[in-house]
DNA sequence: TCATATCCTAGTGGACTACTAGGATATATG
DNA sequence: CATATATCCTAGTAGTCCACTAGGATATGA
């Protein structure tokens, strides 16, 4: 049994909360080494974490005293399933049925006829509907807002 | 960037195909080198797959000769879930969600206010929805049949 | 007896995660 | 200008895990 695959890393957790500690600033930058006692993130590990962000244009930043961090879009364009591809890759749980980084399965004979693909559609999709459809604004807002949901999570397949 | 996380195992793959495989036959037994090429399974990794899923009571085995292994449970009552959690461990994109293994997260200072936890708390619901009520007797019947999802996919919280 | 199975334990190459380390470069302030 | 404070950039590393392979002990039917 292994540990636990469906696990996030550690560095998409840091990246997702570094994000939301800058969206709750709203205008205002921040420091690395102060965005990584608040929010108990290895200074370091942070840093590269923050380059990250920068090149994929979610962040951006300014060197030398008084420099630091800030977010480039409004939160409510940043979803979890961009910073979560762009952090850890591909969502989908077999190779076969990711969009972005399409692999067949090396030992499938007929991906059309496949029944482990089939189900694993359905987990993948209705995670992604999740993931693609909430930003750091809903994860942010208002308690009594229940995260809700839309429609046609299970895809036309 | 990762290559997969949310990936499952290989070794849970090929479970999965091992089971179907098993559930197509239907009563009778086959031998784990045969089962092994139908399937294009490396012969010894299938050897200790089929005893994991004989130790939790999912296959029943033969030894000598004319042995082999046969499904012990109908396959309607083994799910996708169940034969996930086995070989690959705790479905949960987070230690925190998960329900068999549940560990805090380390950095985390509030469970109950965590914004990723929240988020990522449906994503683990509706995976689950999916593979918990998904058997191998679905994915294996009826093309026609859509391999339908019920109600209520994100709990209640 | 002998071929054919399952069963059991070890071990291994390669990849990846979660960092740490060290310094180069840029900027505001005195 | 000097200096403190930042970001930026590149390497490296201990530990872990996956996907197997290897070798043989044990049981069973012919």
């Amino acid at each position: 049994m292994r540990d636990d695959p469906s696990m996030i890393s550690q560095k998409a957790k840091y990246a997702l909360r570094a994000l939301l500690a800058l969206a709750d600033l709203d205008a205002v930058s921040i420091s690395a080494a102060e965005l990584a006692e608040r929010e108990r993130i290895p200074r370091k590990f942070l840093e590269q974490i923050l380059a990250d962000l920068k090149r994929d244009g979610l962040v951006q930043s300014r060197r030398g005293a008084a420099g630091g961090y800030a977010l480039l879009k409004p939160a409510d364009t940043i979803t979890f399933g961009h910073v979560l591809r762009l952090i850890d890759g591909p969502i989908a749980p077999l190779p076969c049925l990711s969009r972005i980084a399409y692999r067949p399965c090396e030992d499938c004979e007929d991906e059309a006829t496949c029944r482990v693909r089939k189900v694993f559609a359905l987990v993948a999709n209705s995670a992604r509907a999740v993931l693609d459809q909430t930003t750091l604004a809903d994860a942010i807002a208002h308690p009594g807002r229940p995260l809700g949901l839309p429609q046609d999570i299970f895809g036309t397949a």
